[in-house]
DNA sequence: ACCTCCCTGGCC
DNA sequence: GGCCAGGGAGGT
């Protein structure tokens, strides 16, 4: 996409525009536009425009980009279509709508949730003593603080879970009563937690909301130790993994290796 | 800091 | 027929 036009696009349903006036002002202001280049931080997908407007796009829960021929048969639920100069179309796949794409200008930008998200995580985990700092207000539970994009950005649910299992921390636990020791711990397993579901493809759930590029599924499904395995024995302990429900979010963790007093 | 809402496919 | 899954926005 990086240093194509798009020359021509059309956004189909109103949810996907949301962040816009509506469909036709996107199309509108995406139309005939260059891509500079494309990139991500957190779960947000951003794209330089070549007249300073902003590309933003979020895949929600159960959105996908394709990229292919115009004339391939068209999945149910696309939503978005733009057209590239080089006769490829790209292509927003998303049965629950929680995704969307945006076009911002700077104050657009400013207002918007990508400016509040915090340092991502795996790209520029923060140091243990920025965590600290971060969370040395918070009285959240730490699943809670993980979900939250201002603190770090771009663990959902799963590593969320996966993270606090590694590093033996119980998820009710209040953010700032967190040790250094403990918050170097938990960094490092988000880097491991990530680079291991990178290195596998991503986490496809049955549902096969999310697939790869090339429409494979992803294996990292069945590395997971904690998400998902309610009742099963932990992996670590063999004691039953259990399941809460924090901030109407499912949390799943080991009451062994991650007990609230250690 | 908390709650509700949005939405569809899959499942009971 | 009804519930569940969940990322983020918006409201209180």
């Amino acid at each position: 996409m990086a240093g194509r036009s798009l020359s021509e696009v059309r956004t189909t349903h109103v949810r996907t525009a949301r962040h816009n006036s509506g469909p036709r002002e996107l199309d509108e202001r995406l139309r005939g536009r260059v891509v500079l280049g494309v990139g991500r931080k957190g779960k947000f997908l951003v794209g330089a425009l070549d007249d300073g407007q902003t590309l933003v796009a979020h895949l929600g829960m159960s959105g996908r980009f394709t990229v292919g021929d115009p004339l391939d048969a068209e999945p149910a639920h696309t939503h978005f279509r733009a057209l590239l100069d080089n006769g490829v179309e790209v292509r927003f796949v998303d049965p629950r709508t929680f995704g969307f794409v945006a076009v911002f200008d700077d104050d657009e930008l400013a207002g918007s949730g990508f400016s509040r998200l915090g340092p991502d995580a795996w790209v520029e985990t923060p140091s243990t003593e920025a965590l600290q700092a971060a969370l040395s207000t918070r009285t959240a539970p730490i699943k809670a603080l993980l979900l939250d994009q201002v603190v770090v950005s771009g663990l959902g649910n799963i590593y969320a879970d996966e993270a606090l299992h590694i590093a033996g921390i119980h998820p009710l636990r209040p953010g700032q009563d967190l040790s250094a020791d403990e918050l170097g711990r938990l960094l490092a397993a988000i880097r491991s937690v990530l680079d291991l579901a990178i290195d596998n493809g991503g986490t496809s759930l049955d549902d096969l909301a999310y697939l790869l590029p090339d429409g494979r599924a992803g294996a990292n499904l069945n590395r997971l130790a904690v998400y998902g395995r309610t009742d099963l024995p932990c992996l670590e302990c063999g004691a039953p993994i259990e399941r809460m429900v924090i901030r109407s979010r499912s949390s799943h963790f080991c009451p062994d290796c991650q007990a609230i007093r250690r």
